[in-house]
DNA sequence: CTGAAAGCGCTTACAG
DNA sequence: CTGAAAGCGCTTACAG
């Protein structure tokens, strides 16, 4: 078998200028390893004279470990996406773990990628904006990979998640919307069996119903600008046009601004109250000023992250179902109520029920 | 030295299991390799009861090649770089290459990241809004590894690059403002010495220098909403405000727009032009409509990847410097001349000096 | 077309 | 603390 001679240099080659054995380069590389401080230095200096980098990839091969975090996302263009990719390859990278990142098809098919992460022998998997069958999830709990779905749920509970309180939040905004009094309701939903769609849906239409709203209409922008524009057309074609839309992302609810004020010459809030969920950047934009459900990317990266290392370190895969605490982040898009929005760290957020 | 059982499936258990040698398991896997349908068969059944995936770690080790691309890119929040990124990695994916994501200091220091790109043995690198030192320019091209910067310059002519047309681009937007009859210019800079904020300025300053213009003001927005809205601040507060804007990137021309327009009552385009960089997503929204010399993601990226899959094929490293062609694409940000402006595929586009 | 075997660049028990 | 050696899971010349 042919070999080449030059390329990476190796531990070996270092190995020989140190005038030590390649386990005594590895050592030196090796936090922790058993070497003497003056075999160490000997490597050291060679190391560098040389260019020498360890190979993670022979590493990987030895320990079983690869330090690589397997990715899937999709969505992109919706700003939250990128803050949240963002957030987890500078954690990751913090703890010297990496980011092997898959886009995921729209129409949420992960079988083809998943088997390309699983040929990387990653340590774990973060799933954003994808849910996983039952049959990979059982493989992935087989072979021992932790897997997080980040905001989105597990319904078969065997693998971990990380959201917020879709549906309390949901709660909120129907309520923050009811107390600005309004009067016909709109719900542009995103793609309608994502969990977090149905949690929102739920928790916004049964709040409206059980007190006593009748007029509550829901259109489908299925996460999908072009989609969402020819819904909100829908809605603000109609003879009684609704006073209050809730848009499952703030994406959706940006476009459906767009949509109200430059082809309907609505004026928002006066006309219009539009809520979002995500508070992603531009819902901060003067431009729009979105009243809109919060998603802490940090604290839900984190939390992330954090459950993802303790399986792996534990190698002992216990599924949770972490909920991070959001808030409603009222702006200017929506009416706002008489009472219950209370000033903090320079937001203004909703808080009806809070009692002194 | 104690093996585990357990754990991901071997090409050696899937041999005992269909009766084959390990080399007939690897070859099944191997397109082209030489092997009998009907061993083929027997190894392909044997895979399917295991589950057996090749261990793409191990295959690395062997052929000396990752299949992996490493990318850096910052600037998240600038919505031109998730773009790239989502392009980067389905581009990639579809070459059976993938994509280990590192997220740039904002400083520019790549030292750290680099050491780590390295160690994973990439197949090349991909530096989006990031320059290399000619010390790792010359690392790289010494073990092998092409690398590529996307959307900046090598000025040692090292590694290759893709890139538009930014002087170009920039005088147009100068004779478009000319052209609709500004009177006060104000230039808003990206990092000072990033090779695109220094074509940019160049461009746009040089060519209103050549016309005679005089007031021109440079105001430092580093590609950073906070610095940027400060500048923008200071601009217009000033006893002659400039009516006419080119910023760096849209980014910070949105910044612009939302400071002009809600914090001093500017209208758009009457009191003051606005011209970006880069044609991304939010610069269509009809709250901006911003006028902006377009980057064709699609054909950056397919240039890169082209690019960089000729360099590791041919493993011949000829740096190249690509230059993809854009277009101003004008919006309602920017006041119009009264001639030059043409419609194409749906878009106006400033075009002065096509003569039929 | 097939299998035995060397080798990719490391880590790590083992014996000293 | 150190080195020789086995082994990680593959690929691939080699000989048949």
């Amino acid at each position: 078998m042919k070999r080449k001679t030059f390329g990476p240099v190796t531990s070996q080659q270092v190995a020989q200028i140190a005038g030590v054995s390649q386990s005594a380069v590895s050592r030196t590389f090796t936090p922790g390893a058993s070497i003497s401080p003056a075999t160490r230095e000997k490597v050291l200096k060679a190391a560098r004279e040389l260019g020498y980098r360890p190979n993670a990839i022979a590493r990987s091969l030895n320990t079983a470990r690869s330090r690589i975090v397997g990715v899937v996302m999709s969505y992109f263009d919706n700003q939250f996406y990128p803050q949240v990719l963002e957030a987890l390859a500078q954690k990751l990278d913090e703890l010297n773990y990496h980011l092997l990142l898959f886009v995921g098809d729209r129409d949420g098919n992960v079988d083809r990628i998943f088997d390309q992460i699983m040929q990387y022998r990653v340590d774990g998997i973060v799933l954003a904006s994808v849910s996983l069958s039952i049959e990979l999830s059982e493989e992935c709990l087989a072979a021992g990979i932790p897997v997080v779905l980040f905001n989105r749920d597990d319904e078969n509970g065997i693998v971990s998640s990380v959201n917020t309180d879709n549906e309390a939040a949901a709660r909120q905004i129907a309520e923050f919307l009811l107390a600005g009094e309004h009067q016909r309701f709109a719900y542009v939903a995103g793609i309608a069996d994502s969990s977090v769609n149905i949690a929102r849906q739920a928790g916004f239409v049964s709040t409206l119903r059980s007190k006593g709203v009748e007029d509550i209409r829901v259109v489908q922008g299925n996460y999908d600008a072009q989609q969402t524009s020819r819904a909100a057309r829908e809605l603000f074609s109609s003879p009684q046009p609704p006073d209050a839309i809730f848009a499952a992302n703030d994406h959706m609810a940006l476009t459906v601004m767009d949509i109200a004020r430059y082809e309907f010459g609505l004026r928002i809030p006066d006309d219009l109250s539009v809520i979002g969920y995500d508070d992603t950047g531009p819902s901060g934009w003067p431009s729009y000023a979105l009243t809109s459900a919060s998603q802490p990317v940090d604290e839900m990266v984190s939390a992330t992250v954090a459950l993802l290392m303790k399986q792996i370190e534990s190698e002992n895969i216990e599924p949770e179902q972490l909920v991070v605490k959001g808030a409603l982040i009222v702006r200017h898009s929506a009416r706002r109520p008489r009472s219950g929005v209370i000033e903090k760290d320079g937001l203004s957020l909703f808080q009806p029920q809070e009692v002194e």
